[in-house]
DNA sequence: TTGCGTGCAAAGGTTTTGCATGGCA
DNA sequence: TGCCATGCAAAACCTTTGCACGCAA
């Protein structure tokens, strides 16, 4: 499964990158320019068709940060094991954070019991402020006003 | 605050085809088309702005169904009472569901505390399915497997 | 009359598609 | 060799912006 298609050197070098960066997303803008400054210049189609077919095969997923901005891709490979947790998106540094607690992890089992409603952990992501954010956020409040 | 603007026709239409659609979300086209039927054409730019507007004074909130996907509206006001519950979108027939459940404000209260993230209960949405969702797919497996 | 509201056209950005060429097996 | 992969250009799509005209106050 993992390896279909051709091995060619754009395959690899996205795939490659998204396994690098596994620990956040990446747009395919950011996936473009990464590689071009590495001498290696693949156009965005490729990237955006390789991303299609690592969708399909369930290596990577796709993620809205939100109306109007782009897609994020990030890798979710084999040895991610990312099934039962959900993820958190800091809106104001764009950082993904991975959040495993059986107190979520009960929230499932919980909405689908009381409300009759199946949640996605994959598609469903927390919008809000990481902890340095909300320290930063402060400190520019106290210097402005 | 909530009559900020001239009173124009268009101001109108848009905000009574929220008001009326206030228990869904809906997207500019199917704004624009469904005034159009009505015998009202109203330029997708004005939509855009008078949303924009409504966005600014918290009557509506702008969500996003996915990547890719285009933009979702949906009235907010003050008669909606959403300060602090969280939304579930069920991804089969796009219906918005309110959960107004303790089991829900204490989870972000335990987000903050256990993992220092501060979560907006407005930006973030519960993907997944509906229970009349979940019994239509099931229906349809039987008959088509 | 003043200034915002409107809508057309055009521009901006992201993503997709067509097609000829290139490269893997 | 056959077929998929590639990348350019163009199209499609949503959204924003510029500008001239219209309309509310």
């Amino acid at each position: 499964m993992t390896g279909s298609g051709y091995k060619t050197k754009q395959r690899d070098a996205i795939l490659g990158f998204m396994i690098e960066n596994k620990d956040r997303h990446v747009t395919v803008s950011q996936i473009s320019e990464y590689l071009s400054k590495q001498g290696k210049h693949i156009g965005v189609t490729t990237i955006y068709r390789h991303l299609d077919k690592l969708l399909d095969n369930d290596l990577v997923r796709k993620y809205s940060l939100g109306p109007g901005e782009c897609s994020c891709y990030q890798y979710a490979g084999s040895d991610m094991d990312c099934h039962e947790h959900f993820h958190l998106v800091c809106e104001s540094c764009g950082k993904l954070f991975h959040l495993e607690c059986e107190h979520l992890s009960e929230l499932k089992g919980h909405i689908l019991r009381e409300h009759g409603f199946s949640v996605d952990p994959f598609k469903t992501v927390f919008y809000g402020l990481c902890s340095d954010c909300r320290d930063n956020e402060e400190k520019n409040k106290g210097e402005t006003e």
